[in-house]
DNA sequence: AGGTCTGTCTGTAACGTTACAGATAGCTTG
DNA sequence: CAAGCTATCTGTAACGTTACAGACAGACCT
């Protein structure tokens, strides 16, 4: 048995006039509500909950106070449809990716940044397989959110091309080299790379492969770069990872790493662009009867500190992907109340290469 | 320089007729840009677009015919605004969940799910470490979506409820034990356990430790009950895991487990109910300088198919959060469609422990 | 012929919000 | 004292959709 609820309203079928049409108790309130309970007009309550200038101190503070006594929530709908604003973030995911729960990291990342404002998030899922526009086109076409977040992105990408041509903030994860500017944020992987080669150097390795991104990524080059440099400062020499990225399957990377060391030439370091393809990196390693640390030095880059409970031997470099999220949230909100794009990069630099325990 | 699109219309602004009055080219096609074109009225055209029955044959594939020439796609906030559906399916997350990727492949699995469907899917973050209830109660209140997905479900949760009281639609990620039927996924934590244990017998194990999930969910129980029916079975001994679950720090467990090993009457087996959890649970075996395989045999369950890279000789059991996140879907919208909660409930049976390469 | 039914189609109103164009009252100003 | 200003507040219309209550023609009965 309900109880009795709510404040007792006239609801008359007043459809001209109207001030005194409301909801009785049971539904939640809306403005109309509010407008009955203190007497004013909606119009007035409207502006007073969103501090106009044009409104009364004391009415605002008693329309307020009413407000936060009847739990009101603006109805999103309402407000969708009459402004266009959707309120809402559009993070565009690859249902194709593998392994290991990075994108769960930019999920809370993105969530963490969007908890105190009235964005909700939604996952706008697509495959690399079909056509990567898709989703991009589905979200700007049918207003679906104020903002999208982008990640794989590609040196020249399309989806920021026609992003940009509408004028439709987005940022991505990653920069592009299209002169164009936009927001983005990044992982430093020249830095990452650069100082990997370093640390192999140091460690006396002068044999380095690189299991880089695939090659349509933008950062691929950030990377492939940032080696080369490291190749040249040091003087060591670079052996190539025959034909696989990190977005090969782990037994591909397996297989290849194991042919790689099963050569008269072989590596005596490696420098891995993700952690789960380290995994299947050292493991073709061992296929090959050889042994991290002493034949051979790896430098991983790794989102969640596990890799150094598979080989203690390992060295790592950490990217925060949560960050990540937050800062390409941050990114578009800021877009999207009109800030300059150009201050709304951000770059996040490697924080050094570790060994266990450090 | 844009090209001109769009049929030119009569943009009169007849307030009261209303027929012939339409958005022109550049914004998108309302139902009243189609009523326009085609001569028909709004409510012809948005009978006609959803198959009513009392539209005529002809007048059904006119309308259908342009709507996907102009591109036409129904204003999500007219909708919802009218209706009051959403449209939309919210997916619960505690952002405190530790690493490895089983978050993104639920996300993935429920994406799949709604793709073919007119549903978006939102992700509501909280953190167990507040209000638990908070995310569920404000989505119903502000009727943000038409269904909720829970995970981390309890024995008696407070969530389910209150959502049943409501008559909310939802889905749980595990059963609960609250006599009530709602539509849930469960994987089979019971059987993992019992078939673990019976693996574990078969290679001579007989002191066996399990590391379960945390005593507040609800899987905890089956996973505990499957052990404890193992060791019945079997004749095997339980050695307790001295105050952790899968839920502890990697540290944590390791060094529990690295105490647990120097004890005199140490395992010889360990059921692990999660797989980074197993990562530090190896970790703190080899501390002890014991060697999984040799020295005890380690059954674990894995979302993604790694553990063998990091130690051949470990036994896993898959559990596919993909497929869970499927099923999920499937059942809250099952429930929204109005099918019985009782036809909406599944299992997943585990499909066996593995070695390597099995 | 008059009535009723059926098959199609119709306009109006409403969901909750905000932009806009006033309205009112009290004050100041010339 | 009229005119103008300022500070508040107001109603109407519109966003795009669907529920509802007809309206109209033609066919079918009696």
């Amino acid at each position: 048995m309900a109880e009795r609820v709510g404040v007792a309203m006239n609801d008359e079928s007043v459809t001209n006039g109207g001030r005194a049409k409301a909801r009785n108790g049971d539904s939640r309130p809306t403005l109309k509500t509010i407008a009955f309970m203190t007497g004013l007009g909606v119009t007035t309550v409207s502006r007073a909950l969103k501090d106009a200038p044009e409104i009364g101190e004391e009415t605002r503070r008693r329309v307020q106070l009413v407000a936060r006594q009847v739990g009101y929530r603006p109805n999103r709908a309402g407000v969708r449809l009459r402004t266009g604003k959707t309120n809402v973030i559009s993070l565009v995911l690859d249902t194709e990716e593998q392994i290991m729960g990075f994108v769960s990291d930019i999920i809370y990342g993105v969530s963490e940044a969007l908890a105190p404002t009235p964005y909700h998030l939604i996952v706008t899922p697509y495959s690399r397989l079909n056509d990567p526009m898709e989703p991009i086109r589905y979200v700007v076409e049918t207003a679906s959110a104020d903002g999208i977040i982008i990640s794989r992105t590609e040196r020249d990408d399309p989806r920021v091309r026609y992003l940009m041509e509408r004028g439709f903030p987005f940022a991505t994860h990653g920069r592009t080299d299209m002169g164009v500017v936009h927001p983005f944020h990044d992982f430093d992987n020249h830095a990452f790379a650069l100082e990997a080669v370093r640390k192999l150097a140091e460690l006396g390795r002068r044999r380095l492969a690189l299991l880089a991104p695939p090659s349509t990524l933008a950062y691929h080059y950030h990377t492939v770069n940032g080696f080369s440099d490291g190749l040249i400062e040091t003087g060591a020499t670079a052996i190539p990872f025959n034909a696989v990225s990190i977005d090969g399957s782990i037994n591909q990377i397996r297989t290849r790493t194991a042919e790689l060391m099963r050569r008269k030439n072989r590596p005596d370091g490696i420098v891995s662009s993700a952690g789960a393809a380290t995994l299947a990196v050292v493991g073709g390693i061992e296929d090959a009867g050889l042994s991290v640390g002493r034949d051979i030095d790896v430098v991983s880059k790794q989102s969640t500190p596990l890799l150094h409970l598979f080989r203690p031997a390992l060295l790592v470099v950490n990217e925060d992907f949560r960050l990540a999220g937050r800062e390409l949230a941050r990114s578009v909100l800021g877009w999207i109340d009109g800030a300059d794009p150009a201050t709304l990069q951000s770059l996040s630099v490697p924080q050094g290469v570790k060994g266990v325990g450090e």
